[in-house]
DNA sequence: AAATAATCGAGACGGTACGTCTCGTCTTTAC
DNA sequence: GTAAAGACGAGACGTACCGTCTCGATTATTT
């Protein structure tokens, strides 16, 4: 690696940061790309250089976080992997710093179809994905209905747990993801 | 009513008017106060003395355009009524300019609290409190299982919606409705 | 006196009275008519039934303070009385709150020229007159030379004052008046 | 001289060029940065970085009109010189637009002691300074009493002049400044 | 005593400007 | 030759006053 993609290297995680600093103190909405540029002693034009907004940067500020919080734990039951697996999600939504800057994307996905783009290619898909190869593994094993739609499983299972951390904003316990996972199994297991 | 309050009303009313208005051409996270304001041939001050953020304004604009397209409607089969009503919401939400203002206002919500609890108790708590009685009704008819949690059913409902309405951007048809309901009511029956 | 103009009246006093009082405390060129009526009590209206302009009010709240701390001492001395009156106009300008109150006064009649013309009809015209009758008398004594033009001795007099007040800001003191007056009487006495 | 000040330096003029212009046709006294900004060309930002209030742009603009204009003549006649000089002086203050802008620029003074102290330092005090280096060169070859104060004759050659111009608005004619030089050298020369 | 008129406080209203902030682009300087 | 530093035009922020206006509630005067 040359010095100066390593000193470009340099850059992008100093300014990723600051954002993560200055977003905890000051509120990742409040907060303006000139701000985190003169805190990270960086001249604008090397963030705009690198992001070409707000979400980006917030986007891969989140990701340089936890991309690999997310790996499926993998013991044999497919029922408990799921369970851990939400439970994690959950506390990771709780916490900060993921939950409130999790919380920005989110809205600031809402007016740049950019950001909903990456945001959804790069962390709600894989996600998906996951859930549902889980699922296809438990329905071949035969401890799921074989006409039960996996995607829709996925969106039930998701669906709550967005709706609380969106809208509610009532607590994502365990006791509440353990709640949905029972109902959903409830309604999918075989006849 | 006087004329004083009369003359009130009527700014309230345009200012609002010219909210969803320039919502529609502008977009509603692009647009300021500043111009909603000039648009409406009105002092900043007469907005800023309505409402005190650009999400209250959101808020009641879009509670002045569908305050009363939300009522359920009672056929007697609860389980129908609760399908017709969905698929009203989903449509709601699928067409402008209610969609995108409430995307917006969603958005809005997530670093603004007051605008979180006015949306919460304004919208989305009438409308979970009108779902849960209906599922209340069914439970007591016997259709349901007695020991299901209906705020839960609720979420199960709900979630999905909005999941794809913020986060996956897929399109609200009333398949999708009924696949999730159908889901529901299979896990949710009476053994 | 009739109790409509007793009303009338005691609203008038008081905002003058507020006017002064703001004035110390804020300064008055930072005060604002809107200011006065809140601080007096006073609806908006009531201010401008009275006074077209800041400046009005300015120069009525003055007058009000001052109208008869300007008459002239008349001891028989004419040179004596000019003093002592000088002095006595010299003691007023430098204290509050009449110094500063009268420096705004000026300022605004800079650019108001309905407040020029007053200030020059109800203060500075008739001070000029007063002591130009002096001289006049001092002149028919044959204290003074008698092709001495008695409105440029007048000048001669004020002009440094203002000067002082005015534009270098150094203080108005006895010493200084006495050597403007011994200055000029030197030059315009009796050959 | 670098790009960078050449290009800061074309705003600077062009600010002030306008501020002329604006001033002109609006009145300085009513006239907003925000406007001159606009007119200019130019973001409200580039003046504040320049000045710190109207009273600053104001002065710095009747300063490149006429920094050079007051430069005293030397002809070997002090007397004729002074004359001259303040013929300068009284036809400047005449005429727009430097008159209608030192107008103002001393109002503003009165409420701004900032300007004050600028306004003394840049314009004032090396008028009087010349004024009385002036009166020292006559003084040392014996056309003035030596024990006549030097500063306080400049009080009486500039008060009057600044008491017609702030106070009584008559004209500043050369008679009138005759009269005032003359009665000064009457009481001034030596006996 | 009732009717009429004037005055008041309160403050809404359309405007305009304030001085600050951020946007995204563009220049210059320094290492 | 790449950054930092930050100037720049643009324009929104939320606040303050301007001077005008409308409103009911007192007062005062007239009938």
């Amino acid at each position: 690696m040359t010095s100066t993609s390593r000193r470009g290297h340099d850059r992008t995680e100093a300014i990723m940061r600051t954002m993560l600093e200055l977003g905890r103190e000051t509120g990742y909405a409040r907060l303006s790309i000139e701000a985190v540029a003169r805190r990270a002693g960086v001249g604008k034009h090397t963030v705009y250089r690198r992001w070409t907004s707000k979400g980006a940067l917030l986007l891969d500020s989140l990701l340089s976080l936890h991309r690999h919080d997310l790996d499926y734990p993998d013991t044999g039951d497919v029922r408990a992997d799921l369970r851990a697996q939400i439970h994690r999600v959950a506390d990771l939504m709780t916490a900060p710093p993921f939950g409130p800057l999790f919380r920005a994307l989110v809205a600031e996905a809402q007016h740049d179809p950019d950001v909903a783009t990456a945001l959804h290619a790069q962390f709600t898909r894989p996600q998906e994905e996951r859930t549902v190869a889980r699922l296809n593994t438990a329905r071949d094993r035969g401890e799921l209905s074989p006409d039960f739609d996996l995607d829709l499983a996925m969106a039930i299972l998701s669906g709550p747990l967005y709706f609380r951390f969106l809208i509610t904003r009532e607590p994502l316990t365990h006791e509440y993801v353990d709640q949905v996972l029972d109902a959903l199994f409830a309604g999918m297991g075989p006849r």
